[in-house]
DNA sequence: TTGAAAGCGTTACCAC
DNA sequence: GTGGTAACGCTTTCAA
């Protein structure tokens, strides 16, 4: 780092909620009144306070006002993620970011890496730091510590991902019925050797797509040793990997059913290097960047992330109003729909078909 | 949303360190000392302290300890960035967090979409909330507004872009270089008749870009009325209107300098939409996702943006970490290489070169 | 080595 | 209408 100048001009100090009672001329008890709108003041009062303020530039302690108030918020949500730089985990952050922003409340976002451990620790913290909700996409293993780590009163609602050991709202994409759809677009084509590659098995998304392609594949009939079926696939090199040994062995699959997006761009990989990208059919669930600006585009499952992302947070604030009034909701779990997006690869017929 | 069923076992209330000392049998302070790691408590004592805290499961109030202590931090930063979903500010926060996780340091994220005015509401949300630093993408407009709405204790590291009317550290990118290099890149194949497409003159690093593009061209002494530039594009479709419009154009030029991730997307698409992608040479500024896997690849310079976060949390910290010594850091610019990857559609040559 | 009391900046309660 | 005074959960000061 090079330095360049010195510091610029001082900026503003602390001051309390007294010297503007005292510039005021007024008590500190209705200084309180005027900047939290209570009643019982007079009207030229409140304006001697309000230019006090003003004058002084005052703004009230957030933290210390939390302290006493019980049933008041810190105007804060934590969102979890598998990583904030992942296109799909960015558009649902997105999405809450735009929903909290109208109710004046800041996100933290943390990235989990499908570290369970790591997920305890970011609840832990965000706990710590008093956010008034918690919304997750859990990775593999128990949600059950939350029942000991979260506070009763600060609700929680899953996003993507459905929770193990544990009830709550839960918003996700109907994953089980995309890999269906998915799948049949491929047996449409008169595809049978279909191969699917997935991600780890522990993850709940995952599981779910590999149950919809294998019942799909079931409801054609057809036969499950024609079926590869590669799970545990983290990485899109991993991923290119396996698609290479599936494609070099003598009954190679003619599609391949991809169950995610590192997974779709290491299977594209693949066949560029193999110079099948148009005689193999691909369909893939999550959308991928560009996927139109490849040859042939990429045919996908697109997820709604925007809407789950907004849904998840209207239902966080739902709830939080609720409690407000007293109330409370029974925990409940959205589905959203998903959309086969044809661009051209999954719509690839088989090279040798019959 | 559908209801599933009851909610799940209670969680745990609130609890306080009165009731830790008193279950321990001993003090306050001495609680207060144990959590703190503070000297001149008598290990057994320390011993029966931390099996209370373990029983009672209790976690002191992060906010309330911070009242009153002054010289203590919150563990929180607070990042503003153009949108948390664009990928290359998605990177910089991921490895912002990276660095912050290892301090306990939370991080708030904020989006701001080039509107100054957001820029201000959100770095008083942020500053309301007492974060500890604050990291920004400035967007077009003056800085000089951060005199005096933020703390002077409360230091600021503005990354990807310099700032107007107020000094502070700074980490970015060497954007005139990086268009230098690239427009040379493109004369160095031949071309002459270069288009310039840009974003909002406003944002510094579109000045930039096309300072270097320009300053490239004139070294090379290419005409100035070959030379089209296009500013103040803000979207992908805006690029491809612009870039559609150039191509059909008599003299439409042989190759095409994108200054912008969104700008390369949208030329590409027009290039696509006439079948010239082969014809006319691209090279982007930033990185494209799956640039590789178009045809031809694309060619680009990238920004190191994993390393600007880094270096810029590293800063911020640095900074903190002075204060808390008592000394204080000159401001630095921090000015990161770029690199230049070719892919193939910045190695095309002129179509009717001479 | 320990703890009682004061204080951090604000809101809640209750008298004036 | 208004303003003391206690209280929030913790740290700091200081006396024991």
């Amino acid at each position: 780092m090079t330095p360049v100048s010195d510091r610029p001009s001082a900026r503003r100090a602390r001051i309390t909620i007294r010297e503007v009672a005292r510039e005021a001329g007024v008590g500190i008890k209705t200084v309180s009144r005027v900047v939290n709108g209570e009643p019982n003041v007079a009207a030229a009062t409140a304006g001697r306070v309000r230019e006090a303020i003003e004058r002084l530039q005052w703004e009230p302690d957030a933290h210390a006002s939390n302290l006493r108030r019980t049933h008041t918020r810190t105007g804060t949500l934590g969102l979890l993620l598998g990583s904030v730089d992942n296109p799909f985990a960015a558009t649902i952050h997105r999405a809450i970011e735009d929903v909290a922003i109208h109710r004046d409340v800041a996100v933290f976002a943390s990235s989990l890496d499908e570290d369970p451990a790591r997920e305890v620790a970011a609840v832990e913290a965000f706990v710590r730091r008093k956010v008034d909700g918690l919304i997750l996409t859990c990775s593999a293993g128990s949600q059950s510590y939350l029942a000991e780590v979260v506070p009763p009163d600060v609700p929680i609602v899953f996003i993507d991902r459905k929770p193990s050991d544990f009830t709550a709202d839960t918003v996700r994409s109907d994953n089980l019925g995309g890999s269906v759809l998915a799948t049949r677009h491929l047996l449409a084509q008169g595809h049978r050797r279909i191969a699917g590659l997935f991600d780890r098995a522990a993850i709940w998304t995952s599981e779910q797509r590999r149950e919809g392609f294998l019942q799909a594949l079931d409801e054609y009939g057809a036969p499950a040793d024609a079926v590869p079926v590669v799970s545990d696939l983290t990485t899109s090199a991993a991923a290119e990997a396996a698609a290479l040994q599936l494609l070099a062995s003598p009954d190679a699959p003619t599609a391949i059913f991809s169950a995610q997006n590192l997974i779709t761009i290491g299977v594209v990989h693949a066949l560029r290097k193999l110079g099948r990208q148009h005689d193999v059919a691909v369909v893939g669930f999550d959308d991928v960047e560009l996927a139109d600006l490849i040859d042939p585009g990429i045919t996908v499952v697109a997820q709604r992330a925007a809407d789950m992302g907004r849904t998840a947070a209207d239902r966080m604030f739902e709830r939080l109003d609720a409690r407000g009034a007293g109330a409370d909701l029974p925990p409940a779990d959205c589905v959203l729909p998903v959309d086969l997006v044809c661009r051209g690869s999954g719509e690839l017929r088989p090279a040798h078909s019959g």
